[in-house]
DNA sequence: CTTAGCACTCGATGAGCAAGAGTGCTAACA
DNA sequence: TGTTAGCACTCTTGCTCATCGAGTGCTAAG
């Protein structure tokens, strides 16, 4: 069942055409553009083979042809090649993250931006995943609740609010704080959770306290949907694919869900790259839409960006950027006053 | 030049229909759906009449009459009444922080995303203005990083990573903290920021740390893009007059820019209420928008909220849901565990 | 001042037609 | 046996044209 070179070049010849026309392709376009010399009957041939073959769709009888999911699936396989940047390009990716960024959230929006401005696709991000605990501070707000903030060895850092008895004083807080730091230092929340009562035991004067901010800890530790964020959509409304007012709204309403979003670019986190076509997402909206991503790492932890646009994607270009983006964002860690 | 009273109900009868249907209005619809017992004729002359006024355009010349900005602005000011939300509806709006809220942020895009769920426009949202500092704390992340917390008197915190002095150890940031609260409490970053000599002076030991620290205090007051939260983009495109695929890109990259957004809304967070419409805005791409907004508080600092959507909306049935869901705001502060 | 009546305008709709792109099939050819 | 020229056929697209109807503005009568 496999294809032989000559469907391969053509199948090739068809998706790159309509990758960049988004138009079907008709055989006369490959027997002359193709760099081949067959003539269009022969292509003909083999493009109705190949349709059979489920590669290629066609819109009407009289149409030209469409690749197929399956078609992008082995185009990606095995046809790929990474565009590399031209060197002006490269430039501008190094530039993005030259400002001071305090904020983990300003990286995550800064380089989310600069994938959807370079792709013209949607970018997203997701941050990199939590390590292992590294600080637990608790800070006064009122009489009865704290701000837990707890730092991460890569450098992530969340915080919640918390209930506290009204009798705390802020040294009071500071010293449990260094006796949570000292117990969950260098651990996972996986180690944290089953040391409730060891802790406990320590600290006979808060018992209840401490259950509540274990489950804090451990609801901060997981990686959440706000930890997503998504660049600009409004590019994508520029694709002709959604001249069709329905389908950009579904992409759009499936952008904007954002803890599916956070299930597909956290499962990819540990992926150097990867291509995930149409169907293959399994959601709503989005059967017409590719997610490309790459890993990264920042602070040591490793998080997972991309771009979601049609499948009709220019897989090369994109994984080019992604690249470049990754490189760019690994370097943030080596300079001072990084990325938070 | 002020409009006589059968003016103004003609007037007021073409918006509302045209707020409905989004159609040009004739001149036959309102004399028999109006209310009104004139002809079609009689409507006809009032209609140029508002017309040359400048409150009426005509698509085109055989078309019915679309409401200029003028004839909203002269609706929301003159003919608008608020809709009182059913009671369904409004039992939904206090359910939407029945659950536990830890963050700010969690807050902020839960409610616009309820906006916009009751509205079918784009709900947005703008945190409140941190208010009085109340509390600075320094938590060590690396060697010669800390991040420092500022928790304000209305229960907005922010964070940012400074760096220090590599020789500190965390009971010493756990000092320098202290002294910085206790000459930072109370106050707001307008008169903190005169303070840096007379902070200087009181801690000799780390004369170079501190404008550094004193100049992330400020920024951190002041509001920022990143306290801008939209809620669903996607519902606006079901309105018809974004079939224009166009107009919905252009609307849409003018959500994107969210310091756009925080520069109207926190201008409104004083106002109880305000309607801007179209033109009013001066953006590019919002000039067939209108952003209805209404102010909140919370923690005792001052928020606004709003809608975005196209110029023709139900104005009434915004104001009505964005009061109710003030309110809901409102009631958070009452209850423990609230939003940050 | 109101309104009935009427001529006029102009977009929307749909039919009809020609052009063009593309296919599948067949038969000839190497 | 694989390739290709040729041709009939299909279907979309774009165009024109006529029609329809909503809506207007104007005029003249009530």
């Amino acid at each position: 069942m496999d294809l032989d070179d000559r469907k391969f070049r053509i199948l090739q010849a068809i998706i790159d055409d309509y990758i960049l026309t988004a138009m079907p392709v008709g055989s006369r376009t490959i027997s002359k553009k193709g760099g081949m010399t067959l003539s269009s009957a022969t292509i003909r041939n083999e493009m109705s083979d190949l349709e059979e073959l489920g590669y290629l769709d066609q819109p009407h009888a009289s149409a030209g042809r469409v690749p197929s999911w399956k078609a992008y699936r082995l185009y990606v396989d095995r046809l790929l090649r990474v565009a590399s940047l031209p060197p002006e390009e490269s430039v501008h990716v190094k530039e993005i993250f030259k400002t001071r960024m305090d904020q983990m959230e300003d990286v995550l929006s800064a380089a989310a931006r600069a994938i959807s401005e370079l792709t013209d696709y949607a970018g997203v991000m997701i941050a990199p995943k939590a390590g292992r605990v590294q600080r637990v501070q608790l800070v006064p707000i009122t009489a009865t609740t704290a701000l837990m903030v707890t730092v991460t060895d890569n450098g992530v850092h969340k915080d919640s609010v918390v209930p506290i008895p009204r009798d705390l004083s802020p040294d009071h807080l500071y010293m449990i704080s260094n006796v949570l730091t000292e117990r969950a230092q260098g651990r996972t929340i996986a180690e944290i959770l089953p040391m409730t009562d060891e802790l406990l035991q320590d600290i006979g004067l808060h018992r209840s306290l401490f259950p509540s901010l274990l489950d804090r800890l451990a609801r901060q530790m997981e990686p959440d949907s706000a930890t997503v964020v998504v660049g600009s959509t409004s590019k994508l409304l520029a694709q002709p694919e959604f001249n069709d007012i329905d389908r950009a709204r579904g992409l759009l309403s499936a952008l904007e869900t954002k803890d599916q979003l956070a299930r597909l670019l956290s499962a990819r986190s540990q992926l150097e790259f990867s291509i995930t076509i149409g169907p293959e997402l399994m959601l709503d909206g989005m059967q017409n839409s590719s997610l490309v991503t790459v890993s990264y790492s920042l602070g040591g932890g490793a998080g997972a960006m991309g771009v979601i646009g049609p499948s009709r994607m220019q897989y090369g270009r994109v994984l080019g950027i992604l690249s470049a983006m990754r490189q760019a964002l690994n370097e943030i860690d080596e300079k001072p006053g990084k990325g938070s």
